[in-house]
DNA sequence: GCTCTTGTTGTATGATTGTTCAACAAGGTT
DNA sequence: AACCTTGTTGAACAATCATACAACAAGAGC
């Protein structure tokens, strides 16, 4: 009869482990929304054991931030001052972030935010660092459209934001190419082609 | 020392007590969202005792439906055929509609909706049923985008959803009048003119 | 191979969750 | 005024929740 004298588990440095605990909320929040958004939850599908998320984020709602920090990244990377219009639609509706999990995510983070007043402050400040370049893309795209930037940059984010809401009520029919025709069908008399710049 | 023969509690219809714990479910999602929507919170704020719940609607998951209906009552409620496009804008961004509170209802239903298969179900029939009679209506007031009609209904009620939850982000700067405006901006190229009916 | 730092474990704890159900009583009917 | 229907209560229950913390051990440095 032989001991295994394997290690019992792993140690990873802190920031490795703090990742996998964010991947893990994330993947949770596309799978069950907010409701299952729990330490249990969470420690098991990161193969961890539940005090590590006190340990590396103070508590649920520590991660939670993390989290949220997590979803916005993708979207404020490499959001450079001349990045241009078309380039920005094909980010929007890439198939990576056009996707149902992404959506999840985000419903179940958008629902909190607008009830949690600490990832409220954090929300605006993410979603003002957007939309400022999305104003940046169309006047560089439509300098005429100068004027009127915000409020066509805050249409742009609304009709992005709602079709991937589409994907809710039906994820067969609502396709990142179509959505991306359909945004740009309404932006287009206003602001000149809009072509795709990678065919998906 | 006098006891009280006040009665206890009060004793209602059927339908009236559960239209109490309807209203008590909306409020309690407007305010702390599906987190705070457990059988406590919602009793208390009815000023029921915790049985009611189970008794009336066979559980929590029964009430949560029967808020799903409530929230989608007043969108659906008449929608006669000829409903014209700006009435149908000026529900959509009246002031009872576009507001804070209801957003934060919806934003809750939502994350539930997108991970819950039965709230799913139901989703897709109220949601099918709206956006018809958005295409209508468009037909109605532009018939030549009559090919188009259900890319531009998706496109309207995307543009809706997504300006709504700007309040989200700025409810001070976003006000209904203001996403009317928008939306309208971008529907008129296409669309010919919409006036507001009503002056809010 | 020893030591020391520090990431990790898992149990204990108390609060809160949704559901059940037997007892109760409000209020209309007779 | 007695009765009966049925809406209502609240305690009991097991399950689940987040957190705290003392014991543990992985693994680098020596």
């Amino acid at each position: 009869m032989t001991i295994s004298d394997a290690p019992r588990f792993r140690r990873y440095a802190s920031e490795v482990r703090a990742a996998m605990l964010v991947e893990a909320g994330l993947a949770t929040l596309a799978e069950g929304g907010i409701t299952a958004f729990t330490v249990d939850n969470i420690c098991r599908r990161a193969q961890a054991s539940r005090g590590l998320i006190a340990h590396h984020f103070g508590g649920k709602d520590g991660l939670l931030v993390a989290v949220y920090h997590a979803a916005y990244t993708p979207l404020l990377a490499d959001l450079s001052p001349d990045l241009t219009l078309p380039a920005l639609l094909d980010r929007l509706f890439s198939k990576a972030h056009f996707s149902r999990a992404t959506l999840n995510i985000w419903l179940a983070l958008w629902g909190e935010v607008a009830v949690n007043a600490d990832l409220q402050i954090e929300h605006r400040r993410n979603y003002g660092a957007f939309r400022a370049a999305v104003a940046r893309a169309i006047v560089r795209h439509a300098p005429t459209a100068a004027p009127h930037a915000d409020d066509l940059a805050t249409a742009l984010i609304a009709l992005a934001d709602g079709l991937w809401l589409e994907l809710c009520i039906a994820p067969d029919l609502m396709t990142a190419p179509r959505a991306r025709q359909i945004c740009a069908g309404l932006l287009e008399p206003i602001l000149g082609p809009l072509p795709p710049l990678i065919q998906q």
